[in-house]
RNA sequence: GGGGUCGUAGUUCAGCCCGGUUAGAACGCCGGCCUGUCACGUCGGAAGUCGUGGGUUCAAAUCCCAUCGGCCCCGCCA
């Protein structure tokens, strides 16, 4: 490979202009440009070259007659070689306009030219059919293609919408400790061993949520922050191991207080990102709502087939499936597919056994058509269970009704489930199309039948609702939270709450939570002892960066919208990380490795 | 921890079901020709531990087992 290029530290003349930006008002100019090779066309006499640089393409035309010494540089430039050159901004000959790039009126005749540096042979292709484990570990060359450009800076301008209007908000952004107490609760930790006190661990934060209600206590009124998360879980398409929260709280709001400025955040995101306009205030819907109607807590609105209750239907049956369902004090629940969304016997003898099979269920349906109902379970149903059905799921005939039996809370989520996997299957969700959904009035406990004790549905710090406080002791399950979500299209884009800034009320949540009076003042003391100061009422939201711009960008992967993402097994293929540690390294810190 | 899927020249892929030529193509790379292309064209050339290990077989890219890695999902993610 001719490598004849000096090398140089400085750059041979200034660049005066992105290539990106060139256009016809430009003719005429003389320009400086550097940029990488992206495509090139030797004539043997003229020679293009598309310039590539963070603003797109542009083309450069190399004549040997007219720069002999520039024209060589061209012969030997190959794909991605690093160069600057100098030239006039020349307006095409009509027939030689292309009209597919944003430059293609104008080229670039070059007077002299610069390898600033070659590149090796590329070891992938830079568009979107290269495989994604030679992007990550090439992923200085990956993050050159137009589309990682153009998604990290959606990014960009997604946080400084954020920025702006929390500013204006009066919000002050504060940096909290990244090396930070590991807590009980919540998703695993990551640990830094502390090597001046040996046998102890930091935990990198799975989120500033104390640091910034302390914050409220410090006086700061109003706070938020772009911070890292950490959190030791598996890795998904939409997660990985340290992501990036616009974290907010605010002394003495109510729950509107928070929406406003959490809805209020989002339009300046879009606007500043996509130039969208989003229409507020968004909606509300409270959980228990959401879960009848959507069998989920983070409800897609795009599409309707709703769930319907279908237990009192079926009071006094004979069935006796439902029978027993109904004995158990258990629910029915089902969808009607309308007549133009109809899924074939085979699809629904499939659903019924991944039912069966994933969650021991059975899906009994029937299909609303004249003279009769057809289905498994079509004979089994008496005249006024049918009137009774066909009157809560306005059915209109045609229709084919799935339903599922056993208790609401297991039942509604698969059958939520099903929903989606529905307008997946008939491709029922626009696009383009943007619901956005507030969900509130979660519940403050749920049993977990793993750890067997209450676990927070949110986070231990979460106020209950004040209605509520009096079933503290009677009933904890039943009580509601003063929590809400931020769903975009069946996505959580963002969560909070009111929280706690009592001592005592701490206390009482975490001794529901099987913490005892003394381990909680040993793991939590400092919180404690913080809301024992005149500490304000306060409340606050974080919302998931990654998330919101995988929407902005149509990104089906969140490493898409990261610089520096890390495979499923957490894993960066570019550096390696995890590696192994030098034995002199560990012995400092006082680890032994035992695996 | 579990389920699914993919892994073949530098790259993107075909071949694998149904075992049997020298494992093909395109892009890239190297060399030649070409003064209006824009994924330039054209002629020629080099380039492969078929992810790895084991097994079955006269014979394995192809069948079987294990293992490693990428991706998707369940569990997990207050």
């Amino acid at each position: 490979m001719p490598n004849n290029h000096q090398f140089s530290p400085l750059p041979p003349w200034p660049r005066t202009d992105y290539c990106g930006n060139l256009r016809e008002s430009d003719a005429g100019r003389e320009v400086g440009l550097w940029g990488w090779v992206a495509a090139r066309r030797d004539h043997g006499g003229l020679i293009f070259i598309d310039l590539r640089d963070r603003e797109g393409i542009v083309q450069l035309v190399f004549n040997p007659e007219r720069a002999a010494a520039a024209h060589r540089i061209a012969d030997q430039a190959r794909a991605e070689y690093y160069l600057a050159v100098r030239g006039a901004v020349v307006r095409r000959t009509p027939a030689t306009i292309n009209a597919e790039l944003p430059t293609g009126a104008i080229e670039i005749v070059v007077a002299q030219a610069q390898i600033l540096n070659p590149s090796w042979p590329m070891p992938l292709q830079l568009d979107e059919s290269a495989d994604e484990q030679l992007r990550l570990k090439y992923r200085y060359l990956d993050l050159r293609r137009p589309a990682m450009q153009r998604n990290l800076r959606t990014r960009h301008q997604a946080v400084r919408g954020a920025r702006e209007f929390l500013d204006g908000q009066g919000f002050v952004e504060i940096e909290t400790p990244i090396l930070w107490r590991a807590t009980p609760e919540g998703a695993r930790d990551y640990l830094v061993p502390s090597r001046v006190n040996p046998g102890r661990f930091y935990a990198l934060p799975q989120s500033p949520q104390l640091l910034k209600q302390i914050l409220m206590v410090g006086g700061f009124d109003r706070y938020y922050q772009i911070a890292r998360c950490f959190r030791d879980e598996d890795l998904r398409a939409n997660r990985q191991p340290e992501f990036t929260q616009i974290d907010i709280e605010m002394t003495g709001p109510r729950i509107e207080d928070v929406m406003a400025i959490g809805q209020g955040m989002m339009a300046s995101m879009f606007r500043r990102a996509a130039g969208i306009e989003l229409e507020l205030p968004f909606p509300r819907l409270e959980y228990e709502e959401a879960m009848e109607r959507f069998g989920s807590d983070k409800p897609d609105l795009r599409f309707g087939i709703e769930l319907r209750n279908f237990t009192s239907a079926f009071a006094g049956t004979q069935f006796r499936i439902f029978a027993d369902v109904l004995a158990r004090n258990e629910s029915i629940y089902g969808i009607a597919m309308p007549p133009d969304l109809q899924l074939a016997r085979r699809e629904l003898d499939e659903l019924a056994e991944s039912l069966r099979s994933r969650y021991s269920m059975g899906l009994a349906w029937v299909r609303v058509a004249e003279p009769d109902w057809q289905g498994p379970i079509a004979r089994h149903l008496s005249a006024t269970e049918r009137a009774r059905v066909t009157e809560t799921a306005a059915l209109k005939g045609g229709e084919t009704v799935l339903m599922v039996a056993g208790p609401a809370a297991n039942v509604r989520p698969v059958l939520g489930e099903i929903r989606l996997n529905l307008a997946a299957r008939f491709n029922l969700r626009k696009a383009d199309e943007r619901r956005f959904l507030w969900v509130t009035d979660f519940p403050l406990f749920e049993y977990s039948p793993e750890e067997r004790r209450l676990v927070s549905v949110n986070h231990p710090f979460t106020a209950p609702h004040p209605e509520d406080l009096g079933l503290l002791d009677s009933d904890p399950l039943a009580m509601h939270a003063l929590a809400y979500d931020l769903v975009l299209n069946g996505e959580e884009l963002g969560g909070g709450s009111i929280r706690i800034h009592n001592r005592e009320l701490q206390l009482r949540v975490f001794e529901k939570l099987g913490l005892t009076r003394e381990s909680a003042t040993e793991k939590f003391g400092f919180l404690l002892d913080a809301l024992s100061y005149g500490a304000p009422p306060h409340g606050g939201i974080a919302f998931g960066v990654e998330r919101i711009t995988m929407l902005l960008c149509g990104a089906d992967s969140i490493r898409d919208v990261m610089a520096f993402p890390k495979t499923q097994k957490a894993v960066d293929l570019m550096s390696g990380a995890p590696s192994e540690v030098g034995i002199e390294q560990l012995r400092e810190l006082g680890i032994k490795v035992i695996t």
